[in-house]
DNA sequence: TATCCCTAGTCTCTTTTTGAGACCATAAAT
DNA sequence: ATTTATGGTCTCAAAAAGAGACTAGGGATA
C-alpha cells in the first residue's frame, strides 16, 4: 500500500475523511453500517448465487429468526442490493434475488469472505493464545 | 463469475457450505461476525494507516462511546487484527497498532470501502425509491 | 493550595436491538 | 377435521449498546 499523506488515505475525495467521521457526513459509514450487521453478509452470500424464496432462505440460515430474516431482507431492498417479487399463488410466495447493484457489492465482499475461509486458522489461533495469557 | 454448481460455490472446502450454515461450524461465520461490527471498520480503517492511542481513537471517531471502543479494540486484538502496548508513563499511554494480519485482513476490506465510497450515490437512490413508494 | 484536566479505562443505568414464539389467512393434502 | 405450507406481524423477554459518573495520580492552572 502507498504511503498515506492524508487522512482521507486509501479513499477517494467522496470518501470518509477520517477528520470527519462522524455518522452524517461520512458516506462509506452510511454504505458500510447496513451491510455490516450480523446477518446481511450471509444473506448476500446466497442470493449471489441464485434467488430464493423467504422460507428457503430461513431454511439455509437455521438460526435466523423470521422476525430478522424479514427486517434484514427489507433492509437490502431498501438498499438496493436485492429485489422483492410476489407471485400471487395460493398462499402467495415471494422470491428474492440479487439486483445488479448487489452484484457489483458482492464483487469485493467475497474478497472478504474468501479471506476469512483461508485465514480462520490464524484468527483461531490467535484467540487462543489471547485466551491463554492473562490479558483475558 | 464463474456458473456455481455446487452450494459453496465460491468458497473453497474449508469455507462456509450452504447446507451448513450453523453457527458453530461455520469458518467464514466465525470471523465475520468480529469484523461486522458497527464499529469494527472503522477503527480498523484508522489503524490501517498508523498507530493510535486510546484517546486519538475515541476523537477520530467522536460517536463511539468509550465502552464500545474498550470493547471494539479488546475484540480485534483477541482475533489478532490489532496489537495493544503499554507505555508506563505518567499517566500511563496505550498505543493499539495493526499486526500482519490486520493488514492482511484489511487488504480486501479496503475493496469494500473503496466500493461504498464509489456507490454511495446509487445507494442513496435506491433508499430514496423505496421510501417514495408504497413499500415504506 | 484548590481546582481542573489528562491518561485509559470500569461501573451502573437506561434505551435500543435482537431473539423466541404465538398468531394470521388461505388452500391443498391427509 | 387436522395438518402442512405460504410469508409474514405481534408481543414479550433477553441481550447488546449508549450515556454518563467514577477511578488514580501527576501536571498545569488560578
Amino acid at each position: 500500500m502507498a504511503v498515506a499523506t492524508k487522512r482521507s488515505f486509501m479513499l477517494d475525495e467522496q470518501g470518509c475523511d477520517v477528520s470527519e467521521w462522524d455518522a452524517g457526513n461520512c458516506p462509506v459509514r452510511d454504505v458500510i453500517e447496513r451491510i455490516s450487521g450480523k446477518w446481511s453478509t450471509l444473506i448476500l452470500e446466497a442470493l449471489a448465487e441464485k434467488p430464493y424464496r423467504f422460507g428457503e432462505l430461513r431454511r439455509l440460515v437455521p438460526d435466523i429468526s423470521q422476525r430478522m430474516l424479514t427486517q434484514t431482507l427489507r433492509d437490502l431492498q431498501r438498499d438496493g442490493y436485492i429485489d422483492r417479487k410476489v407471485f400471487p399463488t395460493k398462499p402467495p410466495s415471494v422470491e428474492y434475488s440479487m439486483t445488479a447493484l448487489g452484484h457489483s457489492l458482492f464483487e469485493p465482499l467475497l474478497k472478504v469472505l474468501q479471506w476469512a475461509a483461508a485465514n480462520h486458522h490464524s484468527v483461531k489461533a490467535a484467540r487462543a493464545r489471547y485466551d491463554e495469557s492473562d490479558m483475558a
